[in-house]
Parts: structure tokens; C-alpha cells; sequence
RNA sequence: GCCGCUGUAGCUCAGUAGGUAGAGCACCCGGCUGUUAACCGGACGGUCGUCGGUUCAAAUCCGACCAGCGGCGCCA
């Protein structure tokens, strides 16, 4: 129906000055005089000023426009010209207009709480802010994923209804399922294990569950998890893909997402640093030199939410903590041979406090050790007979690591809390909209 | 699961020696302005989260409940 329609952001690059245009969206701000209407019309790709005048437009035509409320929806067809007077630096002179909804009242307005605007975030999620988030968010998949293509990785998809857990039992949800039980997937882990003997190398991107009575702010009971398993790979081997994938990643926000970075206020030179090789440490010599960072940690203890700012509050990249203490750690992570109280894994926290986004590792590839961890953590073999079965034919040693995407898009746009890296959060009280 | 806090107009909030409620913003009307989430005037707007108790009298004191927010633990 609109063949000629542009988009705003046509007029913002400037190649229709002087040239008739035609936009449609929304109503961002208007303000009337009894000569003039200022219009800043939203769409997709930006926002700019369009001003009708009375002479013009005719007495109806002008009280009609002149009365319309924010976010009401339309189309305007005007002149373009450069203004330094209007916000975007560019204006339309109306000449006419469609308007397709003349709303009442739209419920948000300047001086809105969190929790207000967490009530309406089916209409928030229209704020330049927000818009500028989602872009942002929308790259970051998009280049997780693609990077991985580009590494050979096949995408696959595992399923989200499951009888076993990964992570340990306190934390499923569960749902009824013809007359049995059976529960949110809390990782994709021990599915993407299974493909490795077919695919080798292999990738995911799902939501998980966690039922965890968790009030923070990098926590959602419904979370996007980023994962991959690797056949052939070790611990060090992990790390190096990983890294690389944060850094391309980071890059690609750079390179597409500049003005969205400066509406959300994040500092692109924050982001610039971020370059391989990253920080590595054991975790027992961040124990060993804890008083640096102000902590008083003893062999054993694990990091918590004021260790890992702690960590990081100073650094300008990601690091990662690896070979943690057997006991701290899932059933599945391989001891290291060289040292069995510790395990080939790693952390990796990302700097100015976001702390932990990703949690990774070689897996025990021998059964009789997985059996055995597995006993000491009381899962029931029976129940995990298939991830069991791996190890009897044709095992080999793989790594693979799980990232939890949203907490990446807090950190990279410098959020506050994870329920602004997210349309729709889930939390222990938030269920709407 | 533990600790803390909040709930008064559509929104943001004020309102305690207990005496049946106020401001700003929004909406509506009018004025003014090439405006920048402008300004001026007027009108509209509330069973003070719910239930119960104390009292002559409760937004205010007490109890229970509901809803939400912040922090910790758990993890990504």
C-alpha cells in the first residue's frame, strides 16, 4: 500500500533534502502553538521533527493533527530540510497526512517508577532506550551465532521438556505430561554431548529454567543460554574459541550499533578494550593473593557475588578462573590429572563488576569416573542412562561451556540489572505482561 | 530460602503528639510560544493495598494477609 514510503532514517542520512517524503509511525512528542505543530514522528530507524502549520494545512486539517497524543499512529508527507533547531537536525514541512489511530491517553509519561514501567512493559519496550537495548541485543545473537558458523559449528536444537536434571533437582520446574512428570530444561548440555559423536562441533541457542528463589540483579527464572560442546578439545583449547567468540561479538556492536550505545549512554571505549588474549588465573591464586582485591578467601570457599565484583570492579577485560576445587563444582567436570582435587574448568567474568557470564570445562570422559562422581553427588545412574551410555561408545575427551546471554547484553550495554537486557523478564513475582 | 523496604489521584510523591487528604505531572478547557518531556490560568480527579482490631475519631497505632521492590545465597 505505500511504495514510496521512506524511513526516517532516510531523511536523518540527508539524502532528501529539498525532496518531498513520505513517513508513517508514531507519535513521539507533540507540542502545538496557535500557528505551528511540532510532530516528532518515531519509526523503526529513528525519530524526527515535522512541523505543520496552520496557514497550510487549513484551520480543520491543522486542529486535527495539533490534537493528537503520543504514540497515536500516522503518515506524513512533506518537504524535507536540514533544521538545526529540530533534535535529529532535519525537519518535514507537512503538507498532508493519514491518520490511522488517534489514541487516548498514553499511560506512560516522564517520572515513571520501575515497577510502573515493568507493569506496562508491553509499552515500554517502545522507548528509544529500550529500542536501542533490543537492537543492540539483536546484533549480539546474531553474532554469537554467526561466528560460529564461521568456525565450522553446526547449529542444533535439543529439547526444553526433559526428565533429567543437569544442574541438580531443587531447581526444575515441573509439568505435568500425560500422567508423568517431566521438567524444564536448565541447560542443553547434556544433549549437545550426544551430538558431538556425529557433529563434533556444535552450538545452541535456547532458553533455560531455573526455578531458583533468586532476587538479584543478573538472575531470571527464564534465561537465553548460549552453549556449545566441542569433541577433541581441552580446557585451554575452550577458552581460546571463547574468547574469540566475546571479542567478535563485542566488535560487531561496535561496528553496527555505535548510535544505539550513545542513546543508552554506554562508553564505546569500555568496549573497545575488550581484546584476546584474555586474563587467566587459577582459582588458587586468586585465593592465594585475595587481600589485592580486598577479600579474605580461604582455600575452599566459593566466589559470591562480592568476590566476583570484587575481581573484576578494576579490570578492563574479561578473566577467567580456572581449575576450581573438586567440590565446587557439577558431577561432570574431569578432575585434572596432574592435580585430582582440582577440576579442568573456568569461569569467565566480565570486567567492572558484571562478574560470571560463562561457565565452561572439560567433561569426565571415562565411565567409571563419571560413575563415581556421579554417586558422590546422589544422581541416579538409572535416570541418566543415555548421557552414561556416551561413555561406552567410542568416548573422547570434549569440552564445551554454557553462556548466559542476557547477562552478555547487561554487560555490554552497562545495565543495571538483567530485567532491562530482556523484553519480557521472568522472575520469582513477575509473570506479566 | 534468609534479611530489609514499599503500597495515598492515571503517574511521581508529600502528609505521625490519631481529628474523614495535598502538590507536581498527565488528561480536558483557555492563553502564549520555532517548540525542544516549554510556560501561564482554570477544571477534573482519591472507599489512603485488603481484612480485622484499638479509639468518640485511623492514611496515621496494632495484627494478619496480598502485591511489588532492594540485598544475600544458588547459578549463566
Amino acid at each position: 500500500m505505500t511504495a514510496g514510503m521512506d524511513k526516517i532514517s532516510d531523511i536523518l542520512a540527508g539524502s532528501r533534502i529539498g525532496r518531498e517524503s513520505e513517513i508513517r509511525g508514531w507519535v513521539y512528542r507533540i507540542r502545538g502553538s496557535a500557528s505551528k505543530v511540532f510532530v516528532i514522528l518515531r519509526d523503526s530507524s529513528g525519530i524526527v521533527q515535522c512541523v505543520g502549520s496552520r496557514e497550510s494545512l487549513g484551520e480543520e486539517r491543522f486542529k486535527e493533527l495539533s490534537s493528537l497524543t503520543i504514540e497515536s499512529s500516522l503518515s506524513l508527507r512533506g518537504s524535507v530540510a536540514k533544521d538545526d533547531r529540530a533534535p535529529t537536525g532535519f525537519e518535514l514541512k507537512i503538507s498532508d497526512f493519514t491518520i490511522y489511530q488517534r489514541n487516548d491517553n498514553f499511560p506512560i509519561s516522564k517520572d515513571m517508577s520501575e515497577e510502573f514501567l515493568l507493569d506496562v512493559r508491553h509499552l515500554w519496550v517502545r522507548s528509544r532506550e529500550f529500542t536501542a537495548m533490543l537492537k543492540i541485543r539483536s546484533t549480539v545473537f546474531n553474532a554469537f551465532s554467526e561466528f560460529f558458523y564461521n568456525e565450522g559449528y553446526y547449529e542444533v536444537h535439543t529439547p526444553m521438556m526433559v526428565s533429567t536434571a543437569t544442574e541438580g533437582g531443587s531447581t526444575l520446574f515441573k509439568l505435568p505430561f500425560f500422567g508423568e512428570e517431566v521438567s524444564l530444561s536448565q541447560s542443553s548440555q547434556f544433549y549437545l554431548e550426544t551430538l558431538i559423536f556425529s557433529l563434533e562441533k556444535v552450538f545452541t541457542v535456547a532458553p533455560s529454567f531455573r526455578a531458583e528463589k533468586s532476587r538479584t540483579w543478573r538472575h531470571l527464572t527464564e534465561y537465553w543460554h548460549g552453549e556449545a560442546e566441542v569433541a577433541w578439545m581441552n580446557n585451554e583449547e575452550m577458552m581460546a574459541v571463547e574468547e574469540k567468540m566475546i571479542e567478535h561479538v563485542v566488535r560487531r556492536v561496535l561496528e553496527e550499533r555505535q548510535e544505539e550505545l550513545s542513546i543508552i549512554k554506554r562508553e564505546p571505549a569500555k568496549l573497545e578494550r575488550i581484546r584476546t588474549p584474555f586474563l587467566r588465573k587459577k582459582y588458587s591464586e586468586i585465593v592465594k593473593e585475595s587481600e589485592i582485591y580486598g577479600l579474605k578467601l580461604k582455600y575452599g570457599d566459593d566466589f559470591g557475588m562480592e568476590e566476583e565484583r570484587s575481581i573484576t570492579k578494576s579490570l578492563e577485560k574479561p578473566i577467567f578462573v580456572t581449575h576450581y576445587p573438586v567440590a565446587l563444582k557439577s558431577f561432570y567436570h574431569r578432575p585434572d590429572p596432574e592435580n585430582p582435587s582440582e577440576i579442568l574448568c573456568h569461569d569467565l567474568l566480565a570486567p567492572e563488576g558484571y562478574g560470571e557470564i560463562i561457565g565452561g570445562g572439560e567433561r569426565i570422559w571415562d565411565l567409571e569416573e563419571l560413575k563415581a562422581r556421579m554417586q558422590e553427588g546422589n544422581f541416579d545412574p538409572e535416570q541418566y542412562y543415555w548421557y552414561l551410555d556416551l561413555r561406552k561408545y567410542g568416548s573422547v575427551p570434549h569440552s564445551g561451556f554454557g553462556l548466559g546471554m542476557d547477562r552478555l547484553v547487561t554487560w555490554i550495554c552497562g545495565l543495571q540489572t538483567i530485567r532491562d537486557a530482556i523484553p519480557y523478564p521472568r522472575t520469582i513475582r513477575r509473570i506479566k505482561p
